[in-house]
DNA sequence: TTATATTACTGACCACCAGTTATTTAAAGA
DNA sequence: TCTTTAAATAACTGGTGGTCAGTAATATAA
């Protein structure tokens, strides 16, 4: 048998804490190089350079890596958000902000979007629990900001996020379709393509909400 | 060898069309049975009693199978959505009767969800095109009825269109997490998840976006 | 230092998948 | 009845997610 490609066995909680997040960090180069469709662990352990059986003790499932990838994006897209806000913004230029942020790793959005439908099964509960608790924290990081920004009450705040999560979600998928640009489309077909951008849906249809929001519906 | 389960040859263009019918009905039942993620070809093909092989004589690949289900489903999701619209509707009763309709086959919304990220790709382009024609088609009839109904310009309904289909779809995503009523969950997280009710999410900033719209933005 | 116990790691295995294809055979037409 | 065509079959290919018997690194006891 040949050498193990680990050279080093994590025995201790830190190692071991750090050969999963040695293994998160490969799975996002992964995730980024190939596409969420044609992830597998397989690929992931390749990256690595040990076994894939290997990837089974840290994570249970394929898709409890996704849902830890997702916790790490959606940190990091809470910090980037909230230093792209400032106290009195106009309507504009917070949802501006949420798009870009959001934008800033392409592979957050397309982790969101499958979360629910997809990444959520096949996780344990306790796995369930703690990304929930996770993004319900990071909500109320977002709501917490927002309120500042757009000077909202706190419960306008959420539910200003609970129509903006859906709806940031529901316009990025109009961008993940295939890139057609090279192929011979007919013009009534590239128009009604080229009739939806997320970045527009997204933001022109946030400010709306949030205008209704101040409205007291 | 065994009597082959097709007892009669598709061997006229209208026969052709009937077995692809055939398929697709087949197709429909066990999308309904087992779900996306766990839909297979093999599955498909035992409901028909045929040969996997043979769903490749009338489908290039599973995903056009997907594309042509969601055309059907769109047809008839437009064709249901209409009757339910009548002139000088609230936006309330509106957005409800968009909801309500969209939920009348539990299978659009799944479809609809993976449509850009996942069917579009692994298709033909002559299948993707036929496919955008019929969804643009479907689109200019829901923005006729929507005209009617709201008392919009065209240009305002297709508007408010190009916001309603991603805010559905995102909102429907949030209603697609594993089932965990008899799971052990704690209370804030119970509350987190509930917090997001995708009929509520939807028709309420339905009508927001309406009302922008209307005010002329 | 040596023996033993523990457990991290390996990679072959299992049961399936999407899609392909060499062969069979149904059926239309001469 | 024979020939031609192509629909249909089911074995095949190359892969997947996840498992697990065996190996070996490493901690601990004697």
């Amino acid at each position: 048998m040949p050498p193990t490609a680990i050279t080093k066995r994590a025995r201790s909680e830190d190692q071991k804490l750090e050969r999963r997040e040695a293994i998160l960090s490969a799975a996002n180069d992964h995730l980024t190089a190939v596409g969420f469709e044609a992830f597998s662990m397989a690929g992931l352990a390749k990256g690595l350079g040990f076994s894939k059986g290997t990837l089974y003790l840290y994570f249970r499932t394929r898709e409890e890596v996704f849902l830890a990838l997702c916790e790490l994006k959606m940190t990091a897209w809470s910090s980037a958000f909230k230093q792209a806000l400032h106290p009195n913004m106009q309507a504009n230029e917070y949802c501006e902000a949420a798009f870009s942020t959001a934008q800033l790793d392409p592979a957050l959005l397309p982790l969101l979007m499958r979360l629910n439908a997809v990444i959520e099964h096949n996780v344990s509960i306790e796995a369930l629990i703690i990304a929930k608790r996770s993004m319900r924290n990071q909500f109320a990081q977002f709501a917490e900001a927002t309120s500042t920004a757009l000077t909202l009450t706190t419960e306008q705040s959420l539910d200003l996020l609970r129509a903006l999560m859906p709806l940031l979600v529901g316009a990025a998928q109009t961008d993940q379709g295939p890139a057609l640009q090279d192929e011979e489309l007919p013009a009534d077909i590239r128009e009604f393509i080229n009739s939806f951008d997320a970045r527009q849906t997204f933001t022109t249809n946030a400010c709306r909400i949030i205008q209704g929001i101040r409205a007291g519906d």
